[in-house]
RNA sequence: GCUGGCGUAGCUCAACGGUAGAGCACCUGAUUUGUAAUCAGGCGGUUGUAGGUUCGAUUCCUAUCGCCAGCUCCA
């Protein structure tokens, strides 16, 4: 190896001399490297930069391919510079800000005081396809941070000014193309040509630098891929989601609506309300096995209990407030204050720990305007909701009991990918240091016992206590959060609550509160969604539709139909002058999971032909035989199920 | 709450300054039908609401309510 020259190799070892200064991409070409043209970046010793870049020393030179998650998001950023070179070259008054890569494609904010139209977004867009046919080279330049201010000044870009005199460091980079320069750290594709596949989606309005406080700028949104057809698959998939929206769905098979007389408000039809009660009718079950014991509550409360709850003080925005009898009331948004009162009103024995209070009230939050959305986000809901209340002693056996009872129901629901976050202790909390570092360690503990992973969301415990929260993906690889599980060492503390130990001393019991489900509604929502309308067979409002070929074997339908509700089956039958073709169609839009098909063959063998969601045309069976076959599906979660 | 978009028949959409139209749904009749749409006829709208401009408003303007996409928030 001359002076003149360094070494440098592939991840799985092979190397060659290259002489100094050889750029990353002539490098890879030394190196062998096949699939030059779909490479994008490359990263040199683990550290991703451009093609274009030299090498200085000997290192690791590593391809970044276009279809690799890391390519991926360098073409997506590459994406955003074009549409911010795009914008700036349609409305040059425009101030350029910040352009990040996002989970599904990338945005960028701009400062503009008209905003833009969606007729905008088809110009802008049209002039990206121009940039990106003129193919322009994506070129990366050093500068010191006073030269770069000087020139986005000079350029009338104040916000990039702003972002500079923010980077601690002494030099910045700046990447051009065309007439087009933006503060960036880079990579880049290495020129506009590389990006083929990118859309626009939507415009909004973002605050600058996220804060309420600050001005507002125009977002606009865009996806791209490296190719058209993973662009494509991307856009069907929005597509797919459309029509898996639980306000559709919730409409078309008759479930809940909404009426501007309770906005943000759910009405349960009765096939949506039967879900709901199945789903409580599970978590009910699911109480008896794991000892809690369900109590009622009350709706409107003395605001005196809010005060020392301390929810007037932390929550009162988003809470309803009431007058009887010139006393001042407020509709519950939280159970936790009512069961506190329970647990007081009695001295408490050690010997009744732990207590598990269980209560699906109907809870009121107002919540903002502009951030209600379907079932998801609602202002009047129940929770699967309930408080423990132990010694500090039993906390570690209650969480792996919740986390218990949480992993067996969603595995029920088929939510197998989790993802778990310990959230601990915020900026405004209560309690000692020792109280939090001892509640923090119990929980990681018992996470790390059982072997699940989390990441950490430091600072993102309530103001009373660390938690667990529980996420899932759904079938469209959305994260949803259901499930929580909070220490609490305060509330006991604000109602004096105590317990006699076995010295015969009074101590402070822990609170836990918990969930599964979270909030009803919005595990409904959810659930939806994932399932696109198909509920399982334990929870489909409707479970079997008799259809009849022709007037001739109403009384045997009849007949049938008895005997399935007798059996606990929620059946229905269909008996109107239709053809069967049309019958069986509305049955499978309603998606009903068993058809039940009987002509003249079926009554003359004293039989029903099945037609099962899913699965298709099925041999035809006897009545008995079906009602042990849809049983043994429903057994296992809702029990005998015969009344 | 903020920014933008959208509100026409139960649903999906059309008409966009000259007092609203289609398909599906619904109702009626005919058809007795074997695994995702039988045919015919009929009913159905003060165009979200309230003002304004205009000879005339579904269409333009303002306010308001609701919904949608984001932002912020989300014990």
């Amino acid at each position: 190896m001359s002076a003149g020259t360094v070494r440098i190799a592939k991840p799985t070892g092979e190397f060659v001399d290259v002489e100094v200064g050889t750029t990353v991409a002539d490098a890879l070409r030394a190196l062998g490297e096949r699939r030059v043209g779909e490479v994008i970046a490359a990263a040199v010793d683990e550290h991703l930069v451009d093609l274009s870049s030299s090498i200085g020393g000997g290192a690791v030179v590593r391809p970044v391919f276009s279809d690799s998650r890391e390519g991926l998001e360098i073409i997506r950023h590459s994406t955003a510079h074009l549409m911010a070179h795009a914008v700036k070259r349609l409305f040059p008054e425009t101030q350029v800000t910040i352009g990040p890569v996002i989970e599904s494609g990338f945005y960028y904010d701009f400062k503009r005081e008209r905003p833009f139209t969606p007729d905008d977004l088809e110009r802008i867009e049209q002039v990206m396809q121009e940039i990106a046919s003129a193919n322009l080279a994506v070129e990366r330049r050093e500068v010191s941070k006073l030269e770069a201010i000087e020139f986005f000044r000079s350029v009338g870009e104040a916000y990039k000014v702003e972002i500079i005199e923010g980077i601690p460091d002494d030099r910045v980079s700046l990447y051009a193309q065309g007439d087009f320069t933006d503060l960036c750290r880079g990579p880049h594709v290495p020129s506009t040509g590389r990006l083929k596949a990118f859309k626009l989606t939507s415009v909004a309005g973002a605050y600058w630098r996220g804060s309420e406080k600050n001005e507002m700028l125009q977002r606009i949104y865009g996806t791209a891929f490296a190719s058209p057809k993973e662009l494509k698959a991307h856009l069907a998939m929005l597509e797919e989601a459309k029509r898996r929206d639980h306000r559709r769905l919730g409409r078309d098979l008759n479930l809940f609506s909404f009426h501007p007389e309770a906005p943000a408000s759910p009405f349960f039809h009765p096939k949506g309300a039967l879900v709901y009660n199945e789903l409580v009718a599970y978590i009910r079950r699911l109480y008896d096995q794991f000892g809690y014991q369900e109590v009622l509550t009350p709706q409107v409360l003395d605001v005196d209990l809010w005060k020392r709850s301390g929810h007037y003080d932390n929550y009162r925005d988003n809470m309803y407030f009431t007058e009887a009898d010139e006393r001042a009331m407020a509709v519950k948004p939280m159970n936790c204050p009512s069961h506190c009162l329970l647990y007081g009103m009695a001295t408490r024995s050690y010997r009744d720990l732990p207590m598990r209070l269980a209560d699906f009230g109907r809870l009121h939050r107002y919540e903002r305007s502009g951030v209600t959305a379907g079932l998801t986000r609602v202002r009047s809901f129940s929770q699967d909701d309930a408080h423990i209340f132990c010694t500090p002693d039993q906390i570690e056996g209650e969480v792996g009991r919740v986390i218990d009872m949480l992993f067996r129901t969603y595995d029920l629901f088929g939510f197998t990918e989790r993802r778990i976050y310990l959230g601990t202790r915020p900026e405004k909390s209560t309690g000692s240091d020792a109280m939090w570092a001892r509640a923090e360690s119990t929980l990681t503990q018992v996470l790390q016992n059982r072997g699940i992973t989390h990441e950490l969301h430091a600072g993102d415990g309530a103001f009373y206590g660390p938690k667990i929260d529980f996420c899932i993906l759904d079938a469209m690889r959305r994260e949803w959060q259901l499930g929580t599980i909070q220490l609490d060492f305060s509330m006991p503390e604000r109602f004096d609550l105590h317990y006699v130990n076995s010295a015969g001393e009074e101590e402070r019991p822990v609170m836990i509160h918990r969930a599964l489900l979270g909030s009803i509604e919005r595990f409904m929502a959810i659930l939806i969604e994932h399932c696109a309308g198909d509920f399982p067979l334990w929870l489909a409002p409707v479970q079997m539709r008799l259809v009849t070929v022709t007037e001739d074997q109403h009384a045997y339908a009849e007949d049938v139909l008895a005997t399935l509700r007798a059996a606990g089956l929620r059946a229905e039958a269909d008996l109107r002058k239709e053809k069967l073709g049309f019958k069986i169609r509305e049955a499978e839009l309603q998606k009903i999971p068993f058809v039940l098909v009987m002509g003249d063959k079926e009554v003359a063998t004293r039989t029903v032909a099945p037609r099962r969601r899913g699965a298709g045309t099925l041999a035809p069976v006897g009545v008995a035989e079906l009602i042990e076959t849809a049983m043994t599906e429903i057994r296992p979660v809702m029990g005998g199920g015969v009344p």
